[in-house]
DNA sequence: TGTTTTAGTGCAAACGTTTGCTAAAAATCG
DNA sequence: CGATTTTTAGCAAACGTTTGCACTAAAACA
């Protein structure tokens, strides 16, 4: 083959002596050509090593069969967070299935993102996009929404919730579901820690921690609630949770990479999971089934949720349903050795 | 803006009166044109809310600045494996400073990533691929080759090796490093659990490990050489190491999260790692230094691989330059506690 | 002041498809 | 067998750019 031009539509029509237009409805294999001309001109393709030009029909058809996705800005544990390639291997699984394509941003910094999204759709480069995650202060969703692209968010969105499409877990009900799990065991003194609170899902899952501490009668500690931006400040957390006066039995991670480091932080100081403090976290990834201790963990699905997202946008996209349907993905506990029953002794 | 029809370079040129070629070049910021009508289109652009069509440059400019990437095929549990992710991320790195974007296949299967790679490149829509893995029998680098496209893989071509550009590790060094360490240690029963024969990474780390065995006069044990293809194995795998009349007391796994399995396994064993077996890995993920207990790995650095692929396929892609150069990223062991001195009574 | 050079723009043809409309050929019917 | 319908295929205009070439006005020169 080489790099030499390649053979077009017209070079087809000319060696099988037909018009141009007619090797194009072979190609989309219209009822209005006969089965003659068909195997002849599928022939002549064949023998020339006819391939079609996308951009060519993308530009007539103004549809790309390609979906844009949109990462969220990437600090270096994000990197090693399962989240990310599971959630996009959902999101493959489906498109394949559709036969659309995907494109990812490539930017680290939330500007470069955010003009990364603004080519690929101002660009024409893709007919949808997914946003995987959900944040205040973001400039992304308010900008696919004044485009009037179809996006869909895999997160509830913080502004217009009502106006667009996301798939997401109930993560107050996840966030309670964890923390009614460690009740039952017999703790009271619960903490959390939480992920950056500009996210949605952080907001959430404090609801649900709050809300089932409440209906237990149990007071609300604030210094039992910590954030923490990124894995460095876990150990500084812990530091402080383990200073009080009254110290947590029980601990909510974040997520499982959170909470793999906030076992490798209690190590160090000889603090045993779940001898002494039960650990439950949240995402399910496979680490939590192979960990030592294994974690007990609430499984989110993420692999669904990038699977549904995919199949809300491209539906979207092929039948332009007007309806901003929007999708919950159940989340289930998965108990394991991190979580185990209160024991007053120390 | 809504959905309405998109202002293109014609609307730009009535509106500013002036030819298209015009826009075109203001665009392209070409001298041929004053600065004065520059300043006067710039302007009419912005309020128009004028976006160019990329999908028409690339038609015409025949050049997408935009590379494809090859995954390798997804078993579930190479889903969780970092590898990908932090290549991914190494690309886009790059990627973004050269404003290039990314498609990546979305087929599970070989046959269906083969048609995805057929699709890209055929379609015209990269300029170039990066192939993430090197495995034999393998059936897009043949073809990329014959297409004449620009194309780089991670790992060592198994065919035509000098025609190919590639970055790869050193992966039998690696494995020698690997071994070597225990050797140090004073092990002198050695297991590999290698992965799938067919990858090219596979056959370098036995050929490092049977190296140093060899000028360490350390007779080679077939019985120690395993392959797993998937997760599940591993504990069959191990079950045959233990059950061997000479039991090995210190083993390679093949990556991080397959060292994971393996100490998950020997857990459920009541097998300690390092106190009863010494585990060692490879690509110091950021699980290896949060496990328990911590693993020693070398790093491959998978970032660095990724970033470098991208910067291969990219200079060959603008600077046209015929030498197929290579590049080797070199490998870094980091010991951990998993890896203890060999002793005598267990 | 007339002629040559230069800077700045415009014209129109590409790039490789799709598709509405029209025309020819084939099939059907009375 | 001629008239009518149906099938089949072609013409040409789009899609939104880029770019070689030609052209005009202004500047420089003689």
């Amino acid at each position: 083959m080489g790099v030499q031009m390649a053979v077009t539509i017209k070079d087809v029509a000319k060696q099988a002596n037909v018009a141009t237009s007619t090797v194009s409805r072979v190609i989309s294999d219209s009822p209005n050509i006969s089965d003659r001309t068909k195997r002849k001109v599928r022939k002549v393709m064949e023998e020339m090593g006819y391939h079609i030009n996308l951009n060519a029909r993308v530009l007539v058809q103004q549809s790309t069969q390609n979906i844009g996705i949109v990462m969220k800005d990437s600090t270096i544990e994000s990197l090693h967070d399962p989240f990310f390639p599971v959630a996009l291997q959902g999101i493959s699984s489906y498109a394949h299935k559709r036969d659309f394509s995907i494109s990812i941003t490539t930017g680290e910094t939330e500007e470069a993102i955010f003009r990364d999204v603004e080519k690929m759709v101002q660009g024409k480069r893709v007919d949808g996009m997914i946003v995987t995650y959900s944040k205040e202060n973001d400039k992304v969703v308010p900008y696919l929404l004044k485009c009037g692209i179809p996006f869909v968010v895999v997160g509830k969105p913080v502004v217009h919730t009502d106006e667009i499409m996301f798939v997401n877990n109930d993560n107050v009900q996840a966030a309670k579901d964890a923390t009614e799990h460690l009740i039952q065991l017999g703790h009271q003194e619960i903490a959390i820690i939480l992920g950056d609170r500009e996210f949605e899902i952080t907001d959430s899952r404090l609801k649900g921690y709050r809300e089932v501490l409440e209906s237990n009668n149990i007071p609300i500690n604030d210094a039992f609630i910590k954030q923490s931006t990124n894995m460095d400040c876990i150990k500084t957390i812990l530091d402080e949770l383990l200073a009080l006066p009254v110290q947590p039995t029980a601990i909510l991670g974040s997520d499982d990479l959170a909470s793999l480091h906030i076992m490798s932080v209690l190590r160090e100081k000889n603090i045993e999971v779940p001898r002494d403090i039960s650990l439950i976290s949240f995402n399910n990834t496979i680490v939590a089934e192979l960990m030592n201790p294994t974690l007990t963990s609430v499984d989110t699905n993420i692999f669904q949720l990038g699977y549904e997202a995919a199949r809300c946008i491209i539906e979207e996209i092929k039948e332009r349903s007007t309806h901003t349907k929007s999708v919950i993905i159940p989340t289930k506990i998965r108990k394991r050795e991190s979580t185990q029953p209160y024991k007053k002794v120390e």
